[in-house]
DNA sequence: GAAAAATCCTACTTGTGCGTAAAGTACTTA
DNA sequence: TAAGTACTTTACGCACAAGTAGGATTTTTC
């Protein structure tokens, strides 16, 4: 107990770097190790859903037994939660460099729609469209509901935005912001790496038909 | 034995009406009796997840016993199965029947985008979004897949024709096909009965977000 | 070098849900 | 009315997967 106060809530956004107290290379094997299970994890349960996955199996293959699973996460619940919450987490941090970065509100949605294409093709972004929260208990849920409900808001902010500076047709922002999710989210569902396209072009694919009908003016070129 | 030339297969698409030959009541009620086993177990499925819903579910929402599905059907993958596939049949059905009306290659377009959508919504075809064939084995989902493809791939035809028809902006069928399915498939996946809007009126207006960036000329009205 | 903590294992309990056996009731037909 | 068929039930077997107990082994700390 003599350590904890570098990770007291058990898990560590942003570690604190410190040369005087250089945080243990334990800690960081945990966390890598905590990582290596929740994406295997997820790689799994997007192959062959979550129920149809045992944590037997995510042992295997990561060659170590049941039992050393429960040593880095608390349940398989916790599992898909943390999965499902890295996918959010990706897309609200690239949503929040967006944003930082500035530009005209269309610049920022045709970045935010890239960020979202390219993470449902990855494995914690798949979880999010491929399984959903629907296993999880109802508190887990409102939280994961609570991050999706944000960044369907700031795509309809953004899309609300471009129409009033001109660069989008006008249209509902709800029903749009809809749309683009849904077109982009399919993705994940369809997406096989190794496939004729590489994810980031049927990524700018899919984003360029998009626009295609919603601008005022040309689409960007690729 | 004796009455089975009615109903050779097992189930009946069109019942055979003969007022010479009259069904017998029995086998009708079979027959409503087991649709009313699919519908609901569709309509769990897609509350609750394929893995959460467990047949004394089923059971109990329709005041019987487990054993009484059993009279109606072999398993719970079969039950699946029948879903998804009676979501694929609704589709080929209104494709089908779109295209024997004839018409421009737009105008079947916008017809079978319309049945699609609205598919969707519905307990089967909410089951072919939200449940997938996941869960059943090789051989079904084999048979699933292919159906799927039929559908993807005359949507792809038909952006095809729309294009060489110039009634659509140059695009790649593939690519197109696959947003249409997604912004559409994307309803199935957030549409609750008593919202904001009904479900026919979701369809229109993704319909016409899509359709928007797509058409050379106005979109149509509502 | 010894105590304490971290890591991982074998072997087990427990619960749940699919699917079935066997029997009982009601309806149909001769 | 008797035989047969359709339908439904109670009670159970069985398999599989989540999660745990307790101990063995290694690593760190003093």
């Amino acid at each position: 107990m003599t350590k904890k106060t570098t990770a007291p809530g058990g898990r560590r956004i942003e570690a604190p770097v410190s040369p005087w107290v250089p945080v243990s290379a334990r800690e960081q094997q945990r966390e890598v190790k905590r990582n290596a299970v929740l994406q295997t994890a997820a790689q799994m349960f997007n192959e062959r859903g979550f129920h149809a996955t045992s944590l037997d199996d995510v042992a295997a293959r990561l060659h170590v037994s049941k039992p050393t699973l429960y040593y880095y996460v608390k349940s398989k619940d916790e599992i898909l939660f943390e999965c499902v919450r890295a996918g959010l987490q990706m897309m609200q941090a690239g949503i929040a460099e967006t944003s930082s970065r500035g530009g005209s509100a269309i610049e920022q949605l045709v970045a935010c729609m890239r960020t979202y294409g390219q993470i449902v093709t990855m494995d914690f972004g798949m979880c999010l469209i491929r399984i959903g929260e629907d296993p999880l208990p109802p508190e887990s849920r409102k939280e994961l509901r609570r991050a999706k409900s944000a960044i369907d808001l700031e795509f309809r902010r953004l899309i609300a935005a471009g129409v009033a500076e001109g660069s989008l047709v006008p249209c509902d922002p709800k029903i749009t912001a809809f749309a683009i999710a849904g077109a982009l989210s399919w993705i994940g569902r369809w997406y096989q790496p190794g496939g004729e396209y590489s994810a980031e072009e049927v990524v700018e694919r899919v984003m360029n038909t998009l626009l295609g009908s919603l601008l005022t003016q040309e689409p960007p070129v690729q």
